[in-house]
DNA sequence: GGGTTTATTGATAATGAATATCATTATTGT
DNA sequence: ACAATAATGATATTCATTATCAATAAACCC
């Protein structure tokens, strides 16, 4: 049973919040949780589409958002491009690797960078909350 | 003379190129080089605006572009909000601490950062070409 | 200088992603 | 079942960015 606790935990902000729980929001959030991660809104508004081409794009894009809130999901954007959504829970944190050439997203993480950019924020009396790292080059495959 | 380097620089981008130097790049440039860093184009067409109101927002935009082109210029996008350009040209790379209540740019560079960030790349067979590193959170005043 | 080529300009339109609107539908608590 | 109201889905709007195009003006040649 993937996804038991996520869609649980979902569940619950959504009462929390004194939302409801609908037929489109466990359609979507399934949906997500069983796409690659780095979805956009549209390549989740087409996966849900098939099975179930009476939910509108703004539907998915409104629970892709919500997910977000919630703490499932993050939004990654990148440049100009449409906005990413991975899932978050279950997930430790990561930057990304992206590729020039074919958009490949590797994720990595540096407890050492991390660290280090925890320093860089107090030496400057700023007080860190969130960062973005994502090193652009090629891959493997594309140098 | 401030700035007068980075004219030639500029000047000389535009020769190679086979386009050609106009009274409008010459305002728009030096409007730029007088301004505050971390400008956006909208920021710098009122700047030009007030002794030029015949030069278009279009042309700003476009000489923007160019300057990053000519590698004179970095444009940094945060967010959804709109781009912000800023003088590369005599400044050393550096990343920035973004305040989430008043906006504040801090530049910062950390060596070992830089460092670490080519490691990781090469350890997951990953050719660095350039990064983006960005802290969120709140400066001295906000915090 | 005069003439030719064509890059540039400026006003405006087009684009595209994200979000807002709103009448209708569906969920929740009673 | 009922009332209250959140959610939906189709569509419109917003907003930054970029494209279009006729008019203008650099740059080069003679
Ligand atoms: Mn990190
Ligand atoms: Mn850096
Ligand atoms: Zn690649
Ligand atoms: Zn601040």
């Amino acid at each position: 049973m993937p996804g038991v606790e996520v869609k649980e935990i979902f569940s619950g902000h959504i009462k929390e919040k004194g939302l409801r729980n609908t037929r489109q929001r466990e359609i979507i959030l399934e949906a997500f949780l069983s796409a690659n991660k780095h979805i956009t809104v549209e390549d989740l508004f087409n996966i849900v589409k098939k099975k179930h081409p009476e939910i509108g794009y703004a539907t998915v894009h409104r629970n892709l958002k919500l997910m977000c809130e919630s703490g499932l999901a993050e939004e990654i954007k990148i440049g100009t491009s449409k906005a990413k959504f991975e899932l978050k829970y279950g997930h430790e944190h990561h930057d990304h690797l992206i590729c020039l050439n074919c958009g490949k997203f590797i994720e990595v993480n540096d407890e050492k960078i991390e660290k280090l950019q925890v320093k860089l924020a107090e030496e400057n009396d700023f007080q860190p909350v969130r960062h973005k790292l994502e090193i652009y080059g090629f891959c493997k495959k594309c140098r």
